[in-house]
DNA sequence: CGGGATCCCCCTCGATACTG
DNA sequence: CAGTATCGAGGGGGATCCCG
């Protein structure tokens, strides 16, 4: 490592984003990061909703991934789960105040993906095409 | 909806986080909570690397899942590749503007999920506990 | 209605080998 | 050094059935 180009790691910390693969915050990044969790945490802020409605409401979702994810969520804390002894069976599910706290965190990823969509589209159209050129 | 328990929505509108399957937004989410994804943007903040330093760092990448996680970045406009023309090869990573401005986004993600992991061990504790109860 | 259990397919990813 | 190409295993997730 001779070659001083770049500039060392040392004082910046950059290791305060662990890269261990066992990294608990990996884990829960993934966790919480994931597509239906995302659907479901933005679907559940102030409003609590049932099984069916949230499988109506989220495109694609499957009932068992709806209820892995659910489950999952409420594992984590994030969810709450509530069953009313009623005939049918009535569950709610709700954000627990964890959850809350999550969900403008995660906001502000979505806003940020949805104000730069455009810039995004336009360099992949951009970077397919120089491919494309490349190729002819 | 009308439980006023929950604390009020300002301006902001639920059904803004659009649920459709095919939903632009969503792509990018998945591409961008990336794992891998996320730790290349995590230590490009403030440094170029070279292909083989990134390698180094993150614990447990393939070289082929850090080939195809640079190229997407690459098309989407977050990271820029500079080859150096000399042998042997060389090549630059750096987050671009673009991506620069996401690193701050997703660093609050982070920094949300190293401030409640307690809280959420502590959550899938009490849930294990709960279930193994259950079954005996 | 709200799921658990099962089967099975596909797609991702790792390992290996090869190139510029 | 910095990748691409190929192949094969594994697991995520869909479809289906069934039960409380």
């Amino acid at each position: 490592m001779e070659e001083g180009t770049v500039e060392p790691l040392d004082d910046y910390d950059v290791r305060q984003w662990d890269t261990r693969e066992d990294c608990e915050v990996r884990q829960i990044l993934d966790r919480i990061a994931d597509k239906w969790s995302l659907l479901v945490i933005a679907l559940l802020d102030c409003q609590s909703l049932r099984f069916t409605q949230l499988r109506r409401e989220i495109d694609g979702v499957s009932q068992r991934m709806l209820s892995v994810t659910l489950r999952q969520l409420e594992r984590d804390g994030l969810v709450s789960r509530t069953v009313h002894p009623v005939v049918p069976p009535r569950v709610d599910y709700a954000l627990t105040p964890l959850g809350r706290t999550l969900h403008q965190t995660i906001k502000s990823l979505v806003t940020w993906t949805e104000a730069h969509q455009e810039e995004i589209a336009a360099a992949r159209a951009a970077y397919d095409a120089r491919r494309e050129m490349m190729e002819s």
